[in-house]
Formats: C-alpha cells, structure tokens, sequence
RNA sequence: GGAGGGGUUCCCGAGUGGCCAAAGGGAUCAGACUGUAAAUCUGACGGUUCAUCCUUCGGAGGUUCGAAUCCUCCCCCCUCCA
C-alpha cells in the first residue's frame, strides 16, 4: 500500500491548482486527514477512441491524486454508453453500439497509461453491475429522483425552454453515473465542469443509498482550437495524444494568443511562477510566439520524447520562417498513362485536395504551387516519368511521381 | 387522440411555379498583411469531361414544357389542448 505523501495542506494545494471547484472542500480535508488512500472515481464515455488534449486536463488531476498515493478508479462508462450522454449537446446523442463500445473501450486504456501508472489504477466497467440490475431495481434507481429536480441540469433546461426534444431514456443517464458512485463507494469523484450535475447525484445516489457522499473536484472544459466549443473529436477541434510530433506542435502553434494562455494554464506543467514570468515578459513587450513555441515543444515532449519536441520545433522554423519545403512529406506514385493526366487529376489523387472542383479553385486562387513555383495554368497536363513537389497552401505538400 | 407550426446546401436562415446550385449570416478554405496569432481586405465555398453536363431543398409518387416552390401518401420534430 502506498503511503500518502506530505502533509494535508501540500496536498491541497496540489489538488487545487487549476481546479475550478472543490465540493464540499471541508468534507475533502477530513478524508484526506484519515491518512488512507481515497478511492478516486473518474467516469469516461466511450465514444471517442482518441484521446485529446482536452481529456488530459482530467487525467493529469487524476494522475495528481496517484502520485499523492489515491487509488484511481478509472471507469470506462461501457454501460451508459450505450444510452448516450447528452450533456453538451443540444441534441439527442445516438447511443453507441455494443460493438463500438467495445473498441472505444479498449482504445482508451491503451491510450490513458500514457499519463496513468497502470499499477495504481483500477480499470472498471459499469456493465459489471448495469447488466445485473433488474427492471424492478432500475425503477427503484428511478424513484430516488424528480423531474423537477432532473429539468434544472442545464442543458435539459435549455432544450426543455428551447423546444427541443429531450428522450426520456437521457434521464436515466445521470441517475445510473451516480449509482455508479454507490457501487464503488467512491471518496471523490472527478469530473468536467459540464458534469457538474452529473457528479453531484453521486452525492444524491450515494446518500439515498445510505452510504457515505463523496466529494466531488471538477476541472474547467478545454475549448478546441477554435477556442469556442469544448475540444471534441467529433467537432474535429482538438489534438489527439497520438498526433504526430508536426501534427502536435502545429496545432498549437495556429491557436490564438489568448487561447494559448488558456491552454498553458490548464496543460503545462511549468511552475506558477515560470507561467507568470511569461504573462509579466508579454505585458513588456515579448512577442508571443516565443512562448507558444515552449509550450508547443512541452507538450510534444510530453507524449513523445524530448528528442522529438526539439525536432518539431525545428521543422516548424525550416518551414514556416526559412520557407524551406519540410522533409517529411508523403512521396505518392500515380498512373497517368500515356495521355498524362490534368493537373486538377492529379491534385485530387494526390489527396491535396478533396474534389477536383476544389484544385480548380486553388489553382485559380494562387494557391498551387509546383516546385515551389506559383502555377495558375489550370490546363496544364502532368506527364509520366516526372517528379514534383506539389504544394496547396501554405501546409499542404506531398512528392508526386508520376508513371 | 385533436388543433396548429415546422423539416432547405456544414450550421443558422431566406426562398411559394421558370431569372435557383438556391439571398444573407456563421463556419471553413485560399490569397494579401503577419508571428501558421488577432484584426482587416479580397476571393472561393455540390460534383464533373469545369463557358459543358450531372446530382441536391425530410421520403416516395403525381401535375406541369418546367417544381425547393402545386397535389397525394408517408416519415420526423415542436407547441397547445386532452
């Protein structure tokens, strides 16, 4: 058994930082002072196989609370999964099925031993008790709540006031997330600010079921690169740990400046003082990019290596600053035959661009170019036996060999 | 069950028989400017054999020389009443 580290106030302060709200603190305080490892719950929906950056914000909390020596009970919601949350959502969500929770399920545990010790965490399924529940002890689960009290979760009032539709079936949602802190008689339980409801009928559950009501720590939602809605996969915003190093460092390169500060806050692991040193160095004058490309570089290294941080900084610099055609770009053969193929053809083959109504537009726009020359001749036709470095834009490129 | 409103291109939203691949806004993409930032300006924004032809306005039929627009049936959503 792990022993807890440091005193109650050190840990405190570790589980504080960046945490938007700690309910009910002083309840947290006594069970940190019994001295024992709390049992840390952590709910995820399977519906995403890739893990984002967005999630890590929760994770590294959780992996805050594994160092300080907790047990973390990592649940993969395979059960409610299958019903589909709507929080966050102004629609209904298509339940999953069974099949695809099964491969999401699995993807996330490969993924989140990126950033958890696998030794100190419990990896549970809500179908394990779910599946046995009875229709009568579902009703039962039913009855500990109203619909008064269900319709003040913000996203059911929205939808309720805005006259969209709201499944009955989305109510039981929260009702089994909080059973589910009953069943693991969970101390904390970590959640998203938009789950804030959802952790709080833990609470309600664990009372209603006479056992003792956990605290519940929720973490702000990271927006996705648009800086607006919350990092999804689905809403194609976001940067997934699996990115490639280039991937990884250029997203976070074009995010904004205030939102970049947004992400350092809530994803570096810089010191306090480091990050307000760059707020202070900024307010005199620096020009952001320095720090976005710290930052950039951190989190590159995180999920990959140092080696390859430095890497994708450096690549970053040869193509953007010097201009230079990066070295890793796709090296694609197409068959043109004798007649050669249009250059449109050949754009679009190439997966440079999505339609060849689309390359006509680029061409057009300027946007083309061939050997690192601007081409707008939209009638030019690529012969066999060549090889070009084709670009689009300014970030896509690929080395087009042609047969 | 009854009454009414509604389903349009990624999103919102105009469009009530031809001038509609369909106004406007947003998002997005490209060009200029820059720091792959913001703001701004310009342009594009269904597919294609690209001055052509094809497919699209919840679905299926029908009327018409011609339909997103009219008719019939069906599906879905919302509101009020019960």
């Amino acid at each position: 058994m792990e022993t807890i580290m440091g005193s109650v106030q050190e840990s405190l302060a570790i589980i504080r930082r960046g945490a938007e709200e700690i309910l009910v603190e002083s309840e947290l305080v006594e069970k940190l002072e019994t001295g024992r490892p709390l049992r840390i719950k952590a709910g995820f929906d399977p519906t995403a196989p890739d893990l984002h950056l967005g999630h890590t914000v929760l994770l590294n909390k959780l992996k805050q609370f594994q160092d300080l020596g907790h047990e973390i009970l990592f649940l993969i919601g395979d059960f409610t999964g299958m019903i589909g949350d709507p929080t966050g959502k102004n629609v209904t969500r298509k339940p999953l099925t069974p099949e695809q929770v099964k491969e999401n399920a699995k993807s996330y545990q490969e993924q989140v031993f990126k950033i958890l010790d696998p030794a100190k965490t419990k990896v549970v399924f809500n179908s394990h008790w779910m599946n046995k529940m009875s229709s009568a002890d579902m009703i039962r689960l039913t009855s500990k709540h109203t619909v008064a009290r269900m319709l003040e979760r913000d996203d059911f009032d929205k939808r309720y006031k805005g006259g969209q539709p709201i499944a009955i079936h989305e109510f039981i949602y929260p009702l089994i997330q909080g059973y589910d802190s009953v069943e693991l008689e969970a101390d904390v339980e970590l959640g998203g600010t938009d789950q804030k409801f959802n952790l709080l009928m833990g609470r309600e559950m664990q009372k209603a079921y006479g056992k003792a009501q956990q605290s519940i720590l929720t973490m702000p939602i990271l927006e996705g690169l648009d800086g607006v809605q919350k990092m999804s996969k689905s809403l194609g915003n976001y940067i997934g740990i699996n990115d490639s190093p280039k991937d990884i460092f250029g997203k976070l390169m074009s995010i904004s400046d205030v939102l970049m500060w947004r992400y350092i806050e809530l994803l570096s692991f810089k010191s306090l003082e480091q990050i307000q040193q760059w707020r202070d160095d900024v307010a005199a004058g620096q020009n952001p990019i320095t720090i976005k490309k710290d930052f950039a570089q951190e989190i590159v290294a995180r999920f990959h290596s140092d080696e390859l941080g430095q890497q994708a900084r450096d690549g970053f610099d040869n193509q953007f600053k010097k201009g230079q055609i990066p070295d890793d770009l796709a090296e694609i053969t197409l068959t043109v035959g004798a007649q050669g193929l249009a250059i449109a053809n050949v754009l679009k083959e190439a997966g440079l661009t999505s339609s060849t109504s689309e390359a006509l537009r680029m061409i057009k726009q300027g946007a083309v170019k061939i050997n690192s020359e601007k081409m707008q001749d939209k009638t030019l036709v690529i012969k066999a036996g060549e090889q070009q470095i084709i670009q689009v834009g300014k970030r896509k490129f690929a080395k087009v060999s042609t047969v």
